[in-house]
DNA sequence: TTGTAAGCGTTATCAG
DNA sequence: CTGATAACGCTTACAA
């Protein structure tokens, strides 16, 4: 039952290396982090013994003599939910051209664990750290501070700082869901929307559903706070009980949600869209499978991950951090919304 | 543009703590590591210090002390599939209890890619890795030998090795659906499965349909192998054309597949399940979404992610190589199957 | 229990 | 361009 010591037991090392191949334990390593720097016979002889030794690097090594682990951070709810696999997905990539890999933890939409893996992160010397949403607690914005690390914040771009934000705007995109809604006729609305502690996304979303209902004239009947998951639109969807109260048109926080309140509601016949609308947000892939179809909003995820590893790829690199950006937002209109019933 | 320091600028160092605790390095690691080992007089000046220094420990320095990193490492193909997400989260859960991190690294199924990979996690120092599938280069097996790497294989125990294989029957698994569509049938069927290079996974369904088809005397008219994605589902459908070609039902390797064909067939107008039956393999939760909902496969993908943790974290206690185990699959029926029409 | 000091495997500095 | 040598920040015997 002893602690095992890791796996570091005898590889071979640098100075191994550069003893294999007749020079010095400086010129090894910069033969390998500086090809252009050393002759070619140096090099050739450096590559050869690395080769047949089967020389591996220590990272950690590497990491505490160059102040630099080759690591960003990624601290966001949760990995199951296609919205932010696909944002890793894309990120990884993005950041894997430079080499740099991508330590992803999640936090489960709970606040005190995102403040302990982002000191986990900071433990673990990641070279930057990307947030997910602008609303983080006092003490994860002043450590990150005190020790300077680079980072961004992804997702939202309502309201902003100017600096270091990245995302779109979660207001305006459900404004135009109401928008929508309205042309179709809908009078009597409801909402299933996500828990708005420490979520400005769900936050924003709903005081777009609010402000857009207002101008309308449509009311909101009943807002539901579930979980932002499949489970969780089923759940709203029941509490909601839509047809029973006559209420025409449910507006969903996430996609995941509105397939959950679709699916219930075909459960129960009701029939869609002529009985009940449905919308969703996100237009993860499966919105446009499921039948009807998800009328949804198209958030542009993949821009998002690209944008965010070339705005850290850029601040590693020196260049500061970067100014604020909202990408566009699109609503699709599919099979799941149709003219509110008399 | 220069490159960028890292962020170990000016962050306090155990020694400042040691200081402001008014006690030796030693001490202060001590308390640190194992608090019952000191008096509580110095356990209390210790915590006092961090907390007044905002001390956070050096990842790296510890690691190359220690040789031990607290990180396990995970090569999968990708994380932009339901199947893989639900895996890492999981496992993440597990592996946190131990104060353990995931690193997961996708090779996007590429052979090369992954050899790289697992290079990488090694360089990285990971405690443990656990990979998927039990096929894989032999520069990547030689290489965990060597170092004497503990890790797993994950996902299938069809012919796996006695030892440090943990995963689920696909063959068998696939027999099921042939025998059920046998049931219903069904006499010339096709199937839309994955790339069987490099992947026992693809490899052994396909064998499973082939050998329960055998038996059943069902004709397998076409195999398309496409990607194992919802797209191309797609292009499996429209490149074995069922309808036209008399084949009455469609087995896929994955639910992803399924769901593209599915949703190709209704575009389509094909009536499912009257005229073609179709069904997956995963059972993700939009499988039950789908309609028809998904006749499918449960893949035991939860306990398989938490028999892989608790697994690896035996192994980092000195447990040794877990013996290979077969986790039960599970034929779930559902709307996308029904009886072969004439 | 605590303090001391020797590594851990690289990178980086600075003469040669 | 190369080669010693000093960090890097922590863990871990070993001695006190």
């Amino acid at each position: 039952m002893k602690k095992s010591k890791g796996n570091l037991a005898s590889r071979p090392r640098l100075s191994d290396v550069a003893n294999a191949a007749g020079v010095s334990l400086g010129a090894a390593s910069k033969a390998l982090s500086a090809p252009d720097a050393v002759r070619p016979a140096t090099l050739r002889a450096v590559r050869r013994a690395v080769e047949s030794l089967g020389y591996i690097p220590s990272g950690a090594a590497r990491a505490l003599a160059s102040r630099s682990t080759g690591m960003v951070g990624v601290v966001l709810p949760t990995i199951n939910n296609p919205v932010y696999a696909t944002f890793v997905h894309e990120l990884q990539k993005t950041l894997a051209r430079q080499g740099l890999h991508l330590l992803a933890l999640a936090h489960e939409y709970d606040r005190e664990s995102e403040i302990r893996l982002i000191e986990r992160l900071v433990s673990r010397s990641v070279d930057a750290l990307i947030m997910i949403g602008t609303d983080h607690d006092d003490r994860t914005t002043s450590l990150l501070k005190k020790i300077g690390m680079p980072h961004v914040h992804c997702w939202s771009s309502d309201k902003a700082p100017r600096q270091g934000a990245l995302g779109f705007n979660n207001q305006a995109a459900m404004i135009k869901v109401v928008d929508h809604l309205a042309d179709l006729g809908h009078k009597r609305v409801a909402m299933v929307g996500g828990e708005t502690w420490n979520n400005e996304r769900a936050q924003w979303r709903l005081r777009g559903v609010k402000k857009a209902a207002a101008v309308h004239k449509i009311e909101l009947v009943e807002v539901a706070t579930v979980p932002l998951t499949i489970a969780g639109g089923q759940i709203g969807y029941r509490q909601i009980d839509p047809v029973r109260n006559k209420i025409t048109a449910l507006i969903c926080g996430t996609d995941l949600q509105a397939a959950g309140a679709l699916h219930a509601a075909r459960t129960e016949g009701v029939v869609l869209p002529d009985q009940l609308s449905i919308t969703g947000f996100d237009d993860i892939e499966m919105a446009a499978l499921l039948s009807p179809a998800l009328t949804t909003i198209r958030a542009p995820i993949a821009e998002l991950a690209v944008t965010t590893g070339n705005a850290i790829i850029g601040m590693l690199q020196g260049e500061g951090i970067p100014k604020s950006l909202s990408l566009p937002t699109e609503l699709i209109v599919r099979q799941s919304t149709g003219r509110a019933p008399d």
